[in-house]
Order: C-alpha cells, then sequence, then structure tokens
DNA sequence: TAGATAATTCTTGTATACAAAAGACTACAA
DNA sequence: TTGTAGTCTTTTGTATACAAGAATTATCTA
C-alpha cells in the first residue's frame, strides 16, 4: 500500500485499513472514536478524518451521529466486484494489447513464474501482491490513469476476502490463464486478451462464493 | 442531488460542489479554510471534513500543508472520463437488456421526448437532468448497485464540463441515438444496445473535446 | 545588486472544550 | 408485569485554542 505518513490522520487511516483487510477488526464491529484516539494516542481530530476516508474507501459505514461500523461484504457485494473487475480489465486488457512492450511482457511471464513458486512454497502473503503486480502491468498499459486508479481503488477494497482465495486450488488454475493471456498479449490478439481477462476475473469471483459458501 | 442537510459538512460539501460544478468556483482557485469558514458562519472543522469529501469526489485537490484547490480537469481526464462511460455504460446496458420492464422503456421514450422539447426550449438546465434521468434507468436496470453508484459519481464528477455540452447540437443527435437505444431495448437485443450506449458516450466525448477546442 | 539565510507570517494539523442528538435506563402508572 | 414518559449517559458534531510546517519577507553578506 502507498504509505504517505505525514499526517496523524494518514497513520492511523493506514493501521486501521490494515487491521480491517486483514481481519483482526471483523465485519459489524462498532468503532469508536474516543477508543481509537485513546489507542492511538492522538485526539479525536486526525481520527474522525481517518474514519471518513475509510468510510470513501468502502471500509467504514458511517451514520450521522451513530458512529462508524465496518462493513459488512454480502455475496452480491462480491459478485458486483467481479463484474465490475471482469469488465474493466477486460477493457484494460484490450487497450494493452496495442500498447504493451515485449519486455512488459516478459515480466507478466516473470511474476507468472513466481506465482507458480509462491503456490509450492505456500508463501501466501507474497502471492497477493504479485498477483496483483501481475494485473497492474496490463491496467497500467491501458493508458488510462483513471481507469488504473479505479481499479486499484476496488481491488484495494475487496482485498481482505481475496486473501482467502490463496489457500485455493484456484491460484493453480489462475496461473494456467495467465499463461494464456499472456500468450494473448504476445499475438497482440486484443479481444482474446479482453475475453481470457474478464474470464480470469470470474474465475475470481467463482472462487471466492464456494470459499464464503464452505465457510459459512 | 441528494441533499442530507443533517450536518454543517454536509451543507458546506454541497454548497461548495454547486459552486464549482455550475462554474462559480473556477479550476486552479484555492480554497482556504478559515475563508471558507467565515463565509458559511461555521467553524474550521466541518469545512476540513467538507474539503476531504470534496476530494474523494473529485473536485478538490489537497496537498499536505499546502491546502485545498479546485481541480484542473484536462483533456486527457475527459478522454479518459468517457472512456470508463462508455465501457461501464455498455456493459450496463447489456445487462439491462435483460432486465428492462416495459414500462421502464416507455419511460425512456417519454424522457427523450422532453428532452427534445427542452432543446427547442433552451431549457438547459432541465436537459441535463432528464440527459441523467434516461440513462440511469438502464443503468439502474442491470442489477448491480455499486456498479450503478460508480457510474453516478463519475457523471457527477464530470458534470461541471458536460454543461457546456447543453448548447451544441450534440444533443439533437443523442437525441436521435436514444431512439435506436430504446429500439434495441424494445427488441432485448443486448449487444446491439450495449454498442449503440457505447456510441452515444463516444458521441459525447468528441462533442465535449470539439466544444473544449473553440473554447480555447 | 544578487544570493543566501534568518525571522516572520500565514495556513494547515492537532488537541481540547462545549453543544446537541441518539440511546439507555429508571421510575411510575395502568 | 408491561408500557410509557422523562431523565441521564454516551457519543458524535461543532467551535476554539494551540502547535508546527510552509511560504514570504526582510536582512545581511559577498
Amino acid at each position: 500500500m502507498t504509505s504517505n505518513n505525514n499526517t496523524l490522520r494518514e497513520k492511523v487511516a493506514e493501521s486501521l485499513r490494515e487491521a480491517i483487510v486483514k481481519g483482526e477488526i471483523k465485519p459489524g464491529t462498532r468503532l469508536q472514536e474516543v477508543e481509537i484516539a485513546e489507542s492511538y494516542k492522538t485526539s479525536r481530530t486526525p481520527v474522525r478524518e481517518a474514519f471518513r476516508q475509510l468510510e470513501t474507501e468502502g471500509f467504514l459505514a458511517i451514520k450521522p451521529r451513530r458512529g462508524a461500523i465496518v462493513t459488512e461484504i454480502t455475496a452480491r457485494d462480491i459478485r458486483e466486484f467481479y463484474e465490475m473487475k471482469s469488465v474493466l480489465e477486460g477493457f484494460a486488457a484490450r487497450k494493452a494489447a496495442e500498447n504493451l512492450t515485449d519486455a512488459q511482457i516478459d515480466r507478466m511471464e516473470q511474476l507468472n513464474l513466481q506465482l507458480r513458486e509462491c503456490y509450492d512454497n505456500s508463501n501466501l502473503s507474497s502471492m497477493i501482491s504479485i498477483h496483483n503486480q501481475f494485473h497492474e502491468i496490463f491496467v497500467n498499459a491501458a493508458g488510462n490513469e483513471q481507469l488504473a486508479s479505479l481499479i486499484r481503488s476496488l481491488v484495494n477494497r475487496f482485498q481482505r476476502y481475496r486473501i482467502a482465495l490463496s489457500h485455493t486450488d484456484s491460484i493453480l488454475e489462475s496461473v494456467a490463464q495467465h499463461e494464456r493471456i499472456i500468450a494473448a498479449f504476445r499475438a497482440r490478439d486484443a479481444e482474446q486478451a479482453a475475453s481470457l481477462v474478464s474470464l480470469n476475473s470470474q474465475l475470481g469471483s467463482k472462487a471466492l462464493m464456494d470459499n464464503l459458501k464452505i465457510a459459512a
């Protein structure tokens, strides 16, 4: 994550975000300003501002004079998220196919190998990071900065649920799909790349849904 | 716009947002907390929070200890915006084609007639509202609430530039395109609806770009 | 006069104090 | 016992006071 630790607000926001993503603070938990302020040894002011920021990032729901609650994410939210990711990344892939340099495609290949290794070594913390790096290469190559930043914020928002996927075999499937995506990029086949990337996102959705059913 | 005037923060945010959208506050203008606070007869606290909110909505850029500046939107931003709108609304249309009721399509037809009337009467303030209502019908019918809210926030963010389009003849073209979109929805032709909606968005982009060139 | 550096001012970041609203609790009556 | 009214507590919303960083100006030196 980006760490602009210049102000207390950002420190508090980053710390809370991390705790929510890691699951240390459970959905439904009510966060109170004084409580958080005391635990960070600050006043309520930076905490309030951090709350607002986390609200817009989708981690907290704030009701006027009622306080902040860590958002519960429903199966519907996840379906909607992957639907958007599928559409946006698919489009990004279509545009990227024209722009990607050979070096960038090589880099994707390298990352995909690393992803496979991480799976074999059960190194799940690296896995998410590498997975994201892989996707970011073609998303950034699409030449639409706002689109890239939008996708980044969506992915970040659902990170806490995607962590669950690191365990599953869906990773292996994903690695195989990535190989086909790389081949499509090498062939500069924009339509093929777009539809494969969309498919990859749908796999994520399916895997996460199955995982939730088991957990529930 | 939604008006939750419960807190001062929201009142200030809404008022500033409106002023920026209407062009009363020009891009590049630096907003200072005390100044705004005095003009609204409040303290800095609600103003600060309103600034943060407007930052996430894309109207202000805040630099640490440097203050808030009304965002300048570049030609690139506009291109990127319409590209995203095209993709997202196109997808929404594809999904909506399966869900739209006859009554909803009738409503779209009605709105499109009103849009034509407003153009004839040069009633430009209603024009934008009606145009948005038309689009919101199929966007909401796509069955993806997050997508709908994302599109809404994007459109809202670029509202201030789209105002310029109300004058132009591109409205007439848009009305004609809307008719074809309605026909596609009536025929439940999802692919046709999707591609027509994408096209409609691209028209908006082109019209706005031309308009900016003239203005510059 | 030009440049650098120190002092000052201006503005935001943070802390604390006060106001008001929502929720909890108590007491009383039916 | 239960429902309701009214008070009390808790927590957020707002105002103000204080701290610190950035920008600007003034001063000094080469």
